[in-house]
RNA sequence: GUGGGUGUAGCUCAGUUGGUUAGAGCGCUGGUUUGUGGAGCCGGAGGUCGCGGGUUCGAUCCCCGUCACUCACCCCA
């Protein structure tokens, strides 16, 4: 049998309802808060990932889908959001905007990893980009959005994680000092960590082998590292956190895997979700678009993985159900009167089905029965003789004969 | 990429200390009389017990391999 590719989800029909849901209430907060759809193409040049995401990280050193254009340049499908919409926003000139530009994205990202729990090949985020200020209010807009959310969604047990990684220039700083503590303990962290000793110190903080988090517990911490703007920064975004009642946890570890991150640095978690906890994480990336070819511009961001979302719907999404008229169409000349009928109820903005796998009455009553109709409207070569239907209350069995050229418009007045 | 767990009907799972026709619940389907659904009752269909090899008189069960799914490492949303 054909089966999806490994890692791939449908999202059959009685789970359609959740994700419409979530994008509805994501759709709507968004435009709350000032943002505008973009819809950017699901490939993109691999280039413009290398340069965004960074040439050492796992996304782009293991984890992309690349592949050759016919023209022989090399395609990759997006990994994540940011980078296709700075690219999109520089190619259009969005920057050259009397105010903050904020866009809000939707749609499926593509890694190769090992697929997990929480963890997918194809997955969906909901993503914001808000560019063009540094403003630490902006950071609390953003955060603060992220946080309504999710309680808009109704998810319990969520910690907000909150950190400052500093500007290129800071991190530089704190990175050598680092590295001159650790210089004498290389042998007390796990083996990725000594490796990573070289290429990226600054994620051994964020190592979750024990030995590595006892050996780092002494570190010199990020914050004390920052430069004067910086603390400051942070210290605004915090107090805003403050002012608008959103707890948040300091965690001085929090170290994002994307090397355009700068300064302000977030994540929410449930502990509902196994491994993979992290259920959306943003920060600003005020040097991403600059690396782009564009003007220097200060910007935030973050990104929802939608499955982990739904993963911890529990409730279930019941929308308000349109009545169901089943029309019942049997016999030699029932059947095309009642097919006709049918399209005139649609027509008519009247929600309206019919089954054509059965053709007796008690076929028919019982499909009306499985969809759920309100409503059955039965229609055989005696009704046609008469010129009339039977409309069948499905819950209260009363049935009442109504003229079949006003049956529609009866049901538009509510009988 | 590395480990662990699992693989029996459409779904959720029993079961066989290796032995003849492999079970349940749900679902599907037919009947319960003639043009009236749901419940009940009675009946039916549906499985090469993931795949390949080995041990054995005999394997769905034991062993090896393989694939798939899954959880964790890693990484991240």
């Amino acid at each position: 049998m054909l089966r999806s590719v490994k890692g791939l989800k449908d999202i059959l029909p009685h789970q359609a309802t959740q994700w419409q849901h979530v994008e509805t209430v994501a759709r709507t907060l968004a435009a709350q808060y000032g943002f505008s759809e973009i819809r950017i193409p699901i490939f993109e040049f691999t280039e413009l990932y290398a340069r965004s995401i960074g040439g050492t990280t796992d996304i782009v050193e293991k984890e992309m889908y690349t592949f050759p254009d016919r023209d022989g340049s090399s395609l990759t499908l997006r990994p994540e959001g940011t980078a296709g919409v700075v690219r999109a926003v520089l190619e259009h000139k969005l920057l050259d905007s009397p105010t903050t530009r904020k866009l809000f994205y939707l749609g499926q990202m593509f890694r190769h990893e090992r697929p997990q729990a929480g963890r997918y090949r194809q997955f969906h985020q909901f993503g914001v980009e808000a560019m063009g200020t540094e403003d630490p209010l902006i950071d609390v807009e953003v955060i603060s959005l992220l946080w309504q959310f999710f309680s808009a969604l109704g998810l319990k047990d969520l910690t907000l994680h909150m950190n400052s990684i500093g500007t290129i220039d800071d991190r530089k700083g704190y990175v050598h000092t680092l590295k001159e503590f650790l210089a004498q303990k290389l042998n007390s962290l796990c083996g990725n960590c000594q490796r990573r000793y070289s290429t990226n110190p600054l994620r051994i903080l964020d190592c979750k082998v024990p030995l590595c988090q006892e050996t780092t517990k002494e570190a010199p911490i990020l914050i004390d590292y920052l430069s004067d703007p910086s603390k400051l920064h942070f210290q605004a975004v915090l107090d805003g956190l403050t002012t608008l009642e959103i707890p948040f946890s300091l965690n001085h570890r929090l170290v994002r895997g994307l090397d355009y991150y700068t300064r302000t640095t977030f994540e929410i978690t449930s502990p509902h979700l196994g491994a993979q906890s992290t259920i959306g994480a943003g920060g600003r990336y005020d040097g991403l678009i600059q690396v782009l070819q564009g003007p220097s511009t200060p910007a935030i961001g973050f990104a929802v993985g939608l499955e982990r979302v739904t993963l911890l719907l529990t409730e279930e999404v019941t929308s308000k159900p349109v009545p169901l008229f089943f029309v019942a169409g049997f016999g030699e000349r029932g059947k095309p009167s009642a097919f006709k009928l049918l399209h005139s109820l649609r027509k008519a903005g009247i929600r309206g089905d019919t089954d054509h796998k059965g053709n007796t009455l008690k076929a028919l009553l019982r499909s009306a029965d499985k969809l759920g109709a309100e409503y059955s409207i039965i229609l055989g070569d005696d009704e046609v003789s008469s010129g009339n239907v039977i409309l069948r209350n499905m819950q209260t069995k009363d049935q009442e004969i109504l003229n079949i050229n006003e049956i529609t418009q009866r049901i538009q007045r509510g009988f």
